[in-house]
This record gives C-alpha cells, sequence and structure tokens, in this order.
RNA sequence: GGUCGAUUAGCUCAGUUGGCAGAGCACCGGCCUCACAUGCCGGGGGUCGCUGGUUCGAGUCCAGCAUCGACCACCA
C-alpha cells in the first residue's frame, strides 16, 4: 500500500522555498523504506560504505562533498534497478574524542588519571551518547539516503568481535608481533604515534659543531650528545678510516666519555664533517646504526619530554631548556667548533603540534609488507581501479617502501589489545574472549593496557560493517563494495590499509573502484580551519540556499582537481538554477488545464521533435559521465540543457500553442512533450537535486509513488539529427533579428519588418515557422526568395539566406556604416588567413581530406559574408 | 632530496583519444515581454606561464625553464 502522499501547499509560490520541502520529505522517504537495500531481492547490488564520520564530530564541507558525491552515486543506482546499499556508520576516533573528554575534565579541573580509566572510558561512552546522534542529523540534513537500518560503529559488539578476530588471527599467523623499537612519541598526548601521524615541517634551527676529541661533527640535536654511545663515519671515508673500530675517551658536559667509532654506510661523507654522533635512544637511524654495531642504548629523554636520571646534571630539565644549557656549558668548555644556521624538517605530532620525540619503547605491530604486495598486485591487475589513475603512482610507491604499522597507543579510548600478560610466568596471551587466568601457569593475567590505532578498525569497515566474521547474506551480497568514495588525504591512513586487510582477510578486495575526490576549500583557495576562522558551514549554506543548490554545486564543482574553492556566488548561481526549474514547472503546470495523459503523445512539431532529441542527448551525456565519476560534466549537461534548451527556447516557443485554444490538439501535443519532457528531466535531475524534483514530480502527471524510486532516464531513441539541424536554423534567423535589434540599440517592444530572401533550400522550412520566428523575434516576416532588398536595412545571415531588418527611421545609419567596415575588415583577415592555409602544399596534401574540405568550406563562408557586407555598405550609405 | 599537480577571459574554473578556445560570476547596452528581475535579450573581453621540438595542424604530445602548491623522505 502507497501511503498518502504528503499534502502539498495549494498555490505554488513563485519563488522556491527549500526548507519546508525538505522537511517534508526526508521523513517521508525514511519512512517508507526507501533507503532500505535488500539482501534477498533479486536485483543486482551497487554497495558503498561510507567513509565513516567522527561520532562526535560536526558535518564540515569535506563531509559534504564526499557525502553529495556518494548519494548522487546511489541515487542514481538505485533509480537504475540495483539493490543499492549505502551502508552508514561512524567512527569512534580514537585519540580525537580522548582529546575532547579530557577537555571537558579540564574543564573540571581534573584529569583522566584523577577518575581512573574504567569511569574514564565510561564518560566517553556517555559522551557519545549525547552527541553522537548530530552527525547523523547532518547527513540526513544532506538528503543522504543511507540505509539507517544497518548503522554501524566501530566498537559497537559486532564490530569489536571483528577487531578481535583479525587481531588473533595475524598474531598466530605472525604477522602481529610486540617489538623493542625506537618509535614516534609525542610527549604531550603521552602515546605512540604512526609514521602516519607524525607531520613534518620546516624549521630553523642551529647547526652545531661540537668537538669529539680528535674529531668535529655537527648536530642539530646537541641535547641528546648525552645519550651518545658511538661515532660513525662511512667506511669508504680515508680520513677518518684511522679511527675506526676505536673507542675514544673525549671530554664532555659532565666529565668524560666513551664512544666507539664504527662504520656504516648510513652516513654521508659529504654532509657536515662526515662524522655523526650515534645516539641509539633517540634517533630513528642511530638506532639502527646501533643495531648493526651492538652499541647500546643509553635513554636520556624520558616520555615526559623532560631528561632522565641518565642525563646527570641536566636531569628533570625540558628537553628544549637542556639543549640551550649544552650549548653553553659546551662552548664554557671549548669544545664548541661554530655554529651555523640550519634548517630542516622537525616532526610534529598530528593533532596537537608538539615535537614527537623518538624514544625506544616496546609496542604492537602488523608486519605489513605481505599484506601490501598482495594490495599492490591487485591495483596493478586491475581488480581495483584507482580513479583518477594519478593517484596510483602514490599508492604504489607508498605500498612499495611500506614499513611495520605501528598499532598499539597509549590511550583509554578504543578497541583495547585482546593481550593478556602473566606477571607470574612473563607469557602472553592473545585471545578471542577475555581470559581471567594464564593458561600456562594458572596465575593471575592483566590485559594489554594499550588500545588499537583507530585505523585498525577502520580498515575492517567494508566487511565488518556487513556483519563479518559472520558469514551473513548481506557480506556474501555486498562485498566486494562497488566504489570506494574518499578525499586523497586518507590514501594511506584508509584506503591502503582496507585493501590490505579485506584482500588478506576476505580473498577479495574490499572494493571495485576508489573515487579519490579533490579537496574543498575556502573562495580564497585557503584549506579551511577553526584557527584560520575561514570555515564555511555547510549547514549554514543549506539554510541560506536550500539543500539542492549547495549539492548541485559540489557535484558541478567535482572536477577531478587536486582541490576545489566553494563560495556563496557560486552556491547563488545554482540556487537560482533550482528556482529556474521552480518556475518552468509552475508554468507547465498552470497551463495543464485539458491534458490528457492518454492522448497524441507524438512530439508536437518540429520543436517538440528537436526538444525531444535534446533529451536523448543529455540523457546519454549524464548517463556516460556518471559511469566515468565525472559528476561535473553531468550536471553541467543538465544545467545547458535545462536553462538554455527547455527555458530559454521551447518554453517560450510552446508559449505560442499553450496560449491559443483555437488548436486544441497541437495544444494537447504539446502538452504532452513539456510533462515528458520535465519529468524526464526531473528524474535525471533527482540524484543531484532530490528534493525539488520529488516535490515537482509529485505535482506533475507521473506514474509511480515517488521520484526516488522511479526508473533512471535511458535514451529510448537515437538523436533526431534532422530536426536538430532545422531548428538550429530557425534559431538562428531569430538570435540574427535580436542580434540586429540589440547592435541597433532599438528596443524590445518596437516591432520590426522583416524580409527574407530565402535560398530554395531552407524556404519550406522557414516558411513553415514563419510564425515562431515572428513570435520569437518580435517581427513582422515577409519570405519571398526574389525579394530585393530595401534601402536603409540591416543584413542578417541564416544559412544560406538573406535576411533584410528595415531601419529606416529608426537608427543611426552612420554609426551602421561604422559598424559594416569593422565587419569587413574582420572577414577580409580571415579570409586571407584561410587562404593562406590553402596554399600550402604541405597541408592540402597531407591533412585529410576532410580537413580541407572544412578549410575549404570556411574560405568560401568567409568570402559570401564579406560580399554581403560589401554590398550592405551601399544599402545603408 | 624524491614524486605528483597547477599555470586558459577581470575572478573561479571546464576543456577525455591533437582538428574553428568554453561555462558561471563580474562587466557593458537594452528590457518590470502575462513561469521566473533568484529573470529576459544582446554584447565586449583570451599570443591558453615562457622557450624550443614533433606534426599538414598543438591549450592538448615531447624536452627544458619559471612561478605556485601538495604529498612523500632517517643528510645528522
Amino acid at each position: 500500500m502507497t501511503p498518502p502522499s504528503p499534502s502539498a501547499p495549494a498555490p505554488i509560490a513563485d519563488r522556491y522555498e527549500p526548507a519546508a520541502v525538505e522537511e517534508r520529505w526526508y521523513p517521508e522517504w525514511e519512512q517508507r523504506g526507501y533507503f532500505r537495500a535488500d539482501p534477498a531481492s533479486a536485483k543486482p547490488p551497487y554497495c558503498i560504505v561510507i567513509p565513516p564520520p567522527n561520532v562526535t564530530g560536526a558535518l564540515h564541507m569535506g563531509h559534504a562533498f564526499n557525502l553529495t558525491l556518494q548519494d548522487v552515486l546511489i541515487r542514481h543506482k538505485r533509480m537504475d534497478g540495483f539493490d543499492a546499499l549505502w551502508q552508514p556508520g561512524t567512527d569512534h576516533a580514537g585519540i580525537a574524542t580522548q582529546v575532547v573528554v579530557e577537555r571537558q575534565l579540564a574543564a573540571e579541573g581534573k584529569t583522566k588519571d584523577d577518575v581512573g580509566r574504567e569511569a574514564f572510558v565510561a564518560r566517553v561512552w556517555k559522551w557519545k551518547e549525547e552527541s553522537g546522534g548530530s552527525i547523523l542529523r547532518q547527513l540526513k540534513r544532506l538528503g543522504a539516503s543511507c540505509d539507517w537500518s544497518r548503522l554501524r560503529f566501530t566498537m559497537d559488539e559486532g564490530l569489536s568481535r571483528a577487531v578481535r578476530e583479525v587481531f588473533v588471527r595475524l598474531y598466530d599467523e605472525g604477522l602481529i608481533y610486540r617489538d623493542d623499537y625506537i618509535v614516534n612519541w609525542c610527549p604531550r598526548c603521552q602515546t605512540v604515534l604512526s609514521d602516519l601521524e607524525v607531520e613534518r615541517e620546516e624549521r630553523d634551527a642551529e647547526f652545531v659543531y661540537i668537538k669529539y676529541g680528535p674529531l668535529t661533527l655537527g648536530t642539530v640535536r646537541p641535547e641528546t650528545k648525552l645519550g651518545d654511545t658511538g661515532l660513525a663515519v662511512h667506511p669508504n671515508d680515508p680520513r677518518y678510516a684511522q679511527y675506526v673500530g676505536r673507542t675514544l675517551e673525549i671530554p664532555s658536559v659532565d666529565g668524560p666519555i666513551s664512544v666507539k667509532v664504527v662504520a656504516d654506510e648510513a652516513v654521508d661523507p659529504e654532509f657536515g664533517t662526515g662524522v655523526i654522533k650515534v645516539t641509539p635512544g633517540h634517533d630513528p637511524v642511530d638506532f639502527e646504526i646501533g643495531k648493526r654495531h651492538g652499541l647500546p642504548i643509553r635513554t636520556v629523554i624520558g616520555f615526559d619530554g623532560k631528561m632522565t636520571a641518565a642525563a646527570g646534571k641536566y636531569a628533570g630539565l625540558d628537553r628544549f631548556e637542556t639543549r640551550k644549557r649544552i650549548v653553553e656549558d659546551l662552548q664554557a668548555l671549548g669544545l664548541i667548533d661554530h655554529i651555523e644556521p640550519y634548517r630542516h624538517a622537525v616532526g610534529l605530532c598530528y593533532r596537537c603540534k608538539t615535537v614527537v620525540e623518538p624514544l625506544v619503547s616496546k609496542q604492537w605491530y602488523v608486519n605489513v609488507k605481505p599484506l601490501a604486495e598482495v594490495a599492490l598486485a591487485a591495483v596493478r591487475d586491475g581488480r581495483i581501479t584507482i580513479i583518477p589513475p594519478g593517484w596510483t603512482k602514490t599508492y604504489d610507491h607508498w605500498m612499495e617502501n611500506i614499513r611495520p604499522w605501528c598499532i598499539s597507543r597509549q590511550l583509554w579510548w578504543g578497541h583495547r589489545i585482546p593481550a593478556w600478560h602473566c606477571d607470574a610466568d612473563g607469557s602472553i596471551h592473545v585471545s578471542r574472549t577475555d581470559l581471567a587466568a594464564c593458561p600456562t601457569c594458572g596465575g593471575a593475567l592483566r590485559q594489554d593496557p594499550d588500545v588499537l590505532d583507530t585505523w585498525f578498525s577502520s580498515g575492517l569497515w567494508p566487511f565488518s560493517t556487513l556483519g563479518w566474521p559472520d558469514e551473513t547474506t548481506a557480506l556474501a551480497k555486498y562485498y566486494p563494495t562497488s566504489v570506494l568514495v574518499t578525499g586523497f588525504d586518507i590514501i594511506f591512513f584508509w584506503v591502503a590499509r582496507m585493501a590490505m586487510f579485506g584482500l588478506h582477510l576476505m580473498k577479495e578486495e574490499p572494493f571495485r573502484d576508489v573515487y579519490i575526490h579533490a579537496l574543498v576549500r575556502d573562495a580564497e583557495g585557503q584549506k579551511m580551519s577553526k584557527s584560520k576562522g575561514n570555515v564555511v558551514d555547510p549547514l549554514a549554506i543549506m539554510a541560506k540556499y536550500g539543500t539542492d543548490a549547495f549539492r548541485f554545486t559540489l557535484a558541478a564543482l567535482a572536477a577531478q582537481g587536486r582541490d576545489i574553492r566553494i563560495s556563496d556566488e557560486r552556491v547563488e548561481g545554482y540556487r537560482n538554477f533550482a528556482n529556474k526549474l521552480w518556475n518552468a514547472a509552475r508554468l507547465v503546470l498552470s497551463t495543464l488545464d485539458g491534458y490528457d495523459p492518454a492522448g497524441d503523445t507524438a512530439p508536437a512539431g518540429l520543436p517538440g521533435r528537436w526538444v525531444a532529441s535534446r533529451l536523448q542527448t543529455t540523457i546519454v551525456d549524464v548517463r556516460q559521465a556518471l559511469d566515468a565519476y565525472r559528476f561535473n560534466d553531468a550536471a553541467a549537461a543538465i544545467y545547458q540543457f535545462l536553462w538554455n534548451d527547455v527555458c530559454d527556447w521551447y518554453l517560450e516557443i510552446a508559449k505560442g500553442a499553450l496560449y491559443r485554444s483555437d488548436d486544441p490538439a497541437g495544444r494537447q501535443r504539446v502538452q504532452h512533450t513539456l510533462v515528458t519532457v520535465l519529468e524526464t528531466t526531473l528524474r535525471l535531475l533527482h540524484p543531484f537535486m532530490p528534493f525539488i524534483t520529488e516535490e515537482l514530480w509529485q505535482r506533475l502527471p507521473h506514474q509511480g509513488d515517488s521520484i526516488m524510486v522511479a526508473p533512471y532516464p535511458t535514451a529510448t531513441t537515437a538523436a533526431d539529427a534532422d530536426a536538430e539541424r532545422e531548428m538550429a536554423l530557425l534559431m538562428q534567423a531569430v538570435t540574427a533579428v535580436r542580434n540586429i535589434r540589440g547592435e541597433m540599440r532599438l528596443s524590445p517592444a518596437q516591432s520590426l519588418t522583416v524580409s527574407v530572401k530565402t535560398a530554395a533550400a531552407d524556404e519550406p522550412l522557414l516558411r513553415a515557422h514563419v510564425g515562431l520566428i515572428e513570435a520569437l523575434a518580435r517581427a513582422k516576416i515577409t519570405i519571398d526568395p526574389r525579394a530585393v532588398r530595401p534601402p536603409a536595412s540591416a543584413l542578417g545571415v541564416v544559412g544560406a539566406s538573406e535576411m533584410y531588418v528595415e531601419l529606416a527611421g529608426l537608427v543611426d545609419l552612420a554609426a551602421e556604416r561604422q559598424r559594416l567596415e569593422k565587419e569587413i575588415k574582420r572577414t577580409v583577415d580571415a579570409i586571407a588567413f584561410t587562404r593562406g592555409k590553402l596554399a600550402r602544399p604541405d597541408f592540402t596534401e597531407r591533412a585529410p581530406a576532410e580537413i580541407v574540405d572544412k578549410e575549404r568550406e570556411k574560405l568560401a563562408e568567409h568570402e559570401a559574408l564579406h560580399a554581403k557586407l560589401v554590398a550592405s555598405l551601399s544599402w545603408v550609405g
């Protein structure tokens, strides 16, 4: 049973007012179940998983852009007969969410340690419950047709089970392991970060040359001198060969230290003095060198960013303060050779921008190398297609150079690592279920305190949301998903991880296509950020211009570049487009009296055949563009057709028949053409502008309950080339008169007298549609193959025919003479250019025949026009 | 240091196998023509960053240069 359509306000306003329409339709669609996929249906599947937004976040421009594109695809495929599933969900966003709640606590004068782990996590859950609905409401506001009955959260029960399953499996396969390694540590967030979570920033620093006994070397981190356990030189460096293998006793700030000199390929002999100090505890390169040469690790900087007890008299001092002090102290001891200014990249925490400290600690890792090889192959052999293809190289490069992924985080909010430590016998047990006692010794266990990197769970998203590890019907039907739509900023974080996990665990790629879109910037091209205060709120834009206008703007801007700029002016333009559509529909609806849906359906006359043909072409163009993810082309095709072809030409032409009552049958056919064209265009446009199209579709004669579930238009006939050519000639005639009117500054109210000297081929056509030309050009037209040009007339060229617009008593003939002289000069130039081209044998002999013919035609046209213009001069004079 | 991208009208940008340079906005002129002034009609405006090359023909392909930008990177 079809629920009743929401009642529409009776009078149709002359401006489109989006708010009421949007409020009315979204709940209606949802309630009717249109958003729901049906794994049991026989329809072919089409599935997109949403990039899960932060559960406690708010909708920003990036979301709006990303979601609009997905909704366009999903609505298109749903209308096109697919069982379309847009899988929604949210992400727990580990560190981001934890930081927010920590801030809330701070406002109460408390820290997370004051409340304790359990209470803290409970509090985050509470915050999630309170604020988690906000982002979802905002998605709905945008019109997103997600299947809300399948809403998931990265920390819900099912997904948590998937996370454990994956962890245990990879552990059992030896792909997850613990290791003492040098990591990126954020002293403020008090957690380890993956390589991806470290941002690089160029900064000015001092390059300090320090004397190390007989050697001198440069460093930007003098404070780590306290942790030095070696020096390194290049193995082939003759300058230092004598020192390799020796242990040097050298004076330092806190008494003499002994360092071993080693030879290592990692040293660049060209840089600095060709000697480096080796601090295995505080530098990744040094850590590797130390490992290779058995140098001890000396940790002098702690997890709090302050010097440790091992730093002697500097213990407890901040690391940057220590840097200054050490330089001063070395200076005093005469151990500084000299200092140079230096610019280099420092690593910053992506969250809080604190300088990351490389520190050695024990963490959990995934050996992603073997997974990456499979993920690389999937793209190479075409199982996954990246669009635009330029991003493939970025993906490849990262995959090829991938390093172990550090997945443990010293946070409380997230998936706790399913590993239990037995303090009694030191054993570690990884398990799908919680363990109470040590399986080896029966002793007490404590669960690993760390949680997993947020991206570990989002990496499972394409299959965990469909029910994995259970073998659900949804998983069987919708995996692999059809396309993943996302920005290039998370290719590594997310796309790469999903590819690796999906291929490894499901043995099949998680998505066939990856559509990488641009990032949204403000009108000046600046990245939007809260600190810059240039954040444009999508909700404000929607409130001001309407959701449809906003969505259409995003689609129209979605060219496959690096970034797009959004501005009010642009949205306003498409708001006007929505209004144009509204008014076009208003015109049609107001002239539907006597409309008989069963009446004559043949397009009415030449204009009818023409607009029908243009519609067919538009359908083909839009479909092709959507299939290729060329959203901007699709949007432009509809915009152009609706505004220029339908509104500017066809509606104006149709008015003639609609406002006349002497030809009921003709009127009937025009009504039919109008209804068909408009109704079809609405369906074509629906994925982009869901609300206004539904509202108007419901008011027009239609079949079905909702445009959302109506079929997407299909081209039924080929374009009508004859109609297009013939209409082009009529339009040219109208434009020619209007053009003369404009150039002569004649009022539109001024009716003109025009005679047309028709060429034989065009006479029947022009004669048959003289009324149409007269109406659109506001002129009295006489057709006569033997017409003689009247004195003081302007010439219009229409195909092979000529048009004489009488100007006597209407215009300044001297000005017209001037204009003609200018025109003549232009044709003379064009003729010279084309003749020159045709005179070159290399062109005429080697270019394809049709190109040469085209040039010849062009020349003939120029010559004919020239002759006519010259003739015109005498008429004007 | 490496990789990739951008450079087209005043502005923001399209331009998919090389074949007559486009759109929106802005601008100029004329219109309250009974769907729409969030509108209608007409118009002006571009050595397609620079220099070479390939080609009958280059905005498009190749090489180099310049400027801007993004990403990756363990020269301390």
